[in-house]
DNA sequence: CAGATACGCGACAGACCCGTATCGAATCCT
DNA sequence: AGGATTCGATACGGGTCTGTCGCGTATCTG
């Protein structure tokens, strides 16, 4: 869906590029049956810097418009051919290097479902990985009329799987009783990601304080009522 | 803050512009006793269109990096001279643009504080003036580390009076016995508007139902735990 | 009326960026 | 060795944007 010259990929494309990046520069994913291509091969050193300058640049400017190859290609110590080598345009590049923040996101099994859910929340505002994933997220929603594609794709890939961690939990704490069995568990996702995501982005107030993740599940937990 | 053109502001800077807009194109908000320049006065037609145009771009193109004094000239039907008189960049245009979006928020008095939160909740994700407002709350956030300023601004005179209201109606509820007396006031606006800002804007799992609303306040009155 | 200023329009130099092309050097296979 | 391909670097034409300037016209004061 992205590359458009002449070369087959020979790039992620929907595996873990970043599982082992061993010894040898190539060699590892080839095709059984598939010969070789003559010529040197890419660059897999190039690959990771472009995509991994362009994750940055794109949490960094704060949007899409703000990322350039020109910037990319510098930041990655790389020329811009090695980049449109690859990829046809920018929106594609950054599609592509969205996949670099997919990593999953294993389901806490604390002692209970508030402290998994802690436990979540904590992460999202403190772990550093999480704090790029989350500044390129408002990066792209702000812009997401512009480039519809770059956020559906970045919500189906990145957003949804780890709302799908919460959603498990919120289940799981239904089915043992430690939730209401009628919980409305969309809009409870849409409470704790929203407001761990709009507090996460406050700079105004000062940085996110270390007791947020637990106050934000504890008054959901307990509700605001006064009955 | 913001003109360093040889011409005092001769613009709202606090007042509301948008009251009267009667009959003369001037003499109305003239200081007693200082007397009026020579020449032309500046069009009041233009003061509009230029900062209409610039919000509208704001709310559009979901970022500071899409609003262009070119852009916003050919939308307002203006020429660029005109604006550059007014305002020495960009950032300050749409600082004082932004005052547009300032219109306080009268916090309902109603049945009871979730009638008062459901309707303000109501209008936060489908009245349209509060959309624009959200758009171009998601436009600023966005580059936020990139016009600091422009965002510190915005907060504190467009968002902070709106979270006041809210704020209002919560310690209303505190004080009837309708709300938790040790209720958690800014966290509970966190969830709240957290929820209400990432699900207008989360347009690929469609537009927001018409219960979104008071599913989160319900949700969030009740709380999630089973006890 | 004359003087002062604002108006919309277009031109301009400088900056940045896009996407392509060309270069000599490097890397891989046969 | 020789052919194929990629590498980083650089240059290019074409586009958009910035901020300034000059033009002829419009509007207001005295």
């Amino acid at each position: 869906m992205s590359q458009t010259r002449e070369r087959p990929p020979a790039q992620a494309a929907g595996g873990s590029p970043g599982a082992g990046g061993s010894q040898s520069s190539t060699g590892a994913g080839r095709q059984p049956g598939a010969a070789r291509p003559p010529g040197r091969p890419r660059s897999e050193r190039a690959d990771k810097a472009i995509v991994e300058a362009t994750v940055d640049l794109l949490a960094e400017e704060g949007g899409v418009a703000g990322v350039s190859i020109e910037a990319v290609a510098a930041r990655a110590g790389v020329g811009k051919t090695t980049i449109y080598r690859r990829w046809p345009n920018k929106e594609a590049l950054i599609i592509d290097a969205l996949a670099a923040l997919k990593e999953p996101f294993p389901a806490p099994v604390g002692a209970s479902v508030r402290d998994d859910l802690v436990a979540i929340a904590q992460a999202f505002v403190s772990n550093k990985t999480d704090r790029k994933r989350l500044d390129c997220y408002w990066s792209i929603m702000g812009g997401a009329e512009r480039y519809p594609d770059l956020m559906a794709r970045f919500t189906r890939e990145v957003i949804e799987p780890r709302r799908d961690v919460i959603r498990l939990v919120l289940r799981r704490g239904v089915a043992s009783g430690e939730l209401r069995a009628d919980l409305d568990v969309e809009t409870t996702l849409w409470l704790i990601m929203g407001a761990l995501a709009q507090r996460a982005r406050a700079f105004g107030v000062g940085p996110v304080p270390d007791d947020f993740a637990t106050r934000v599940v504890d008054t959901l937990m307990t509700g605001i009522s006064g009955h």
